[in-house]
DNA sequence: CCGAAATTCAGTGTTTTACGCAAGGATGAT
DNA sequence: ATCATCCTTGCGTAAAACACTGAATTTCGG
């Protein structure tokens, strides 16, 4: 069988080269290069035959999911790997929902690397043992959505509400809010009063730390 | 000549793992082990012979400025090799006045990583080229600093400043942080004032952002 | 079509903040 | 002794936020 191809992709060239110095010794995996961002990457995946890309995801954001989304998009043959230093339950989420297969956390060792990145290869998706137990919590606590809850922590919110919590925890004021957004003073301070009562705060402060831990801006 | 007795702190295995593997071939450096926070640190440096800590810093904040001023008053001869994931000049110069004596950024590759403990171990410092930049252009551009700076980022807080500035990022009131510091409202305002003034901020919202970027609270 | 939710807006009054101005006492370094 | 900084407090006005109640319009699934 043949050897399978793997490209690292990390920001960080220290750790490029120390995931590659543990794979090396591999008999099972080819690391076929290091890159460090997106456009490295549509590069070389153009010209190297890749069966497994290793993503390393540092921060939670909107980065790495869109960079998931149009690694799919172009070649939905490769299967990808995320090696994740957040456990952060909507991150998570939101990467299996781009596309990744599996998902390693910043925990993992050598054993658990290699083992991952063959358990993808073969076509079953992997998740670190932290990491299932969240899944598992969030997939299968809660069968449907098909009333509303009250206590879970995003994806309750409207679109609106959505936009007008991104404003607050830009620092912008009820009067400034309702200046971009073409509406009434009073419209904004309703969805404020709705926004709190649904995900259960007190502050705005307390918002915008809401906002901050789930990723809704950039900080 | 003996080789030079390394130990790895980062809270990432993965991470640890991978410069453990990086380092294994090297004539010059032994690595004694991989830890991934002060108190497995501290154990381990009480029974092992160590020349140089190389510690991983992933969010530039007050926890590893701490570690770093632990282990030197600790063990004053081990050295300090920084493993930087930011280039945030604030956090820079203060892990260098807390003791460290070496700075490699995330760019860094195999042979400079060697190179730097190298250096260090023969008492000299070292700092990644970027870093170098940085450091330059705050100690010889600014030649003294026996007068009043107005635009440094951090650090220039002072102790009440910093305690009311996490207040706020708690979500206290005026009032409430008023009445847990037992002063007048007026001395909470004027401290807050004096916050946003000295880090140019200009609202609540940008100094709780603020204090968790620095990691002054937990979120 | 109906009903629930989302989105919008208003009044009224109270409380809290924002912000500029001024200043006294303590501490510490030069 | 002097100067800087820190910590403290005060006052007043304007702006903003909050609390509470009520309601019209739109949207969307069943």
């Amino acid at each position: 069988m043949n050897k399978i191809e793997v490209i690292l992709v990390d920001d960080h060239r220290i750790m490029c080269e120390g995931l590659k110095s543990m794979l090396s010794d591999s008999h099972e995996i080819t690391v076929m290069g290091c890159v460090r961002n997106l456009s490295e990457l549509l590069i070389k995946l153009r010209i190297l035959p890749i069966h497994v890309i290793l993503l390393s995801c540092y921060e939670p954001g909107d980065h790495d999911i869109e960079m998931i989304r149009i690694i799919q998009r172009e070649h939905p043959q490769i299967k990808i790997l995320i090696l994740a230093m957040t456990a952060q339950e909507s991150f998570i989420l939101r990467t299996l929902k781009a596309g990744a297969k599996g998902f390693l956390s910043k925990d993992a060792d050598r054993n658990e690397l290699i083992e991952s990145i063959l358990t993808i290869r073969n076509g079953y998706d992997y998740y670190s043992k932290s990491i299932s137990e969240i899944i598992l919590k969030r997939y299968l606590n809660q069968p449907g959505n098909n009333n509303a809850q009250r206590n879970q922590p995003a994806g309750v919110l409207s679109d609106r509400e959505m936009e007008v919590l991104k404003l607050y925890a830009e620092s912008y004021t009820n009067q400034e809010i309702a200046d971009k957004l073409f509406v009434s003073i009073r419209t904004v301070e309703s969805h404020k009063n709705n926004i709190m009562r649904k995900i259960n705060l007190k502050t705005t402060v307390d918002m915008v730390k809401f906002a901050i831990r789930n990723n809704l801006i950039e900080i």
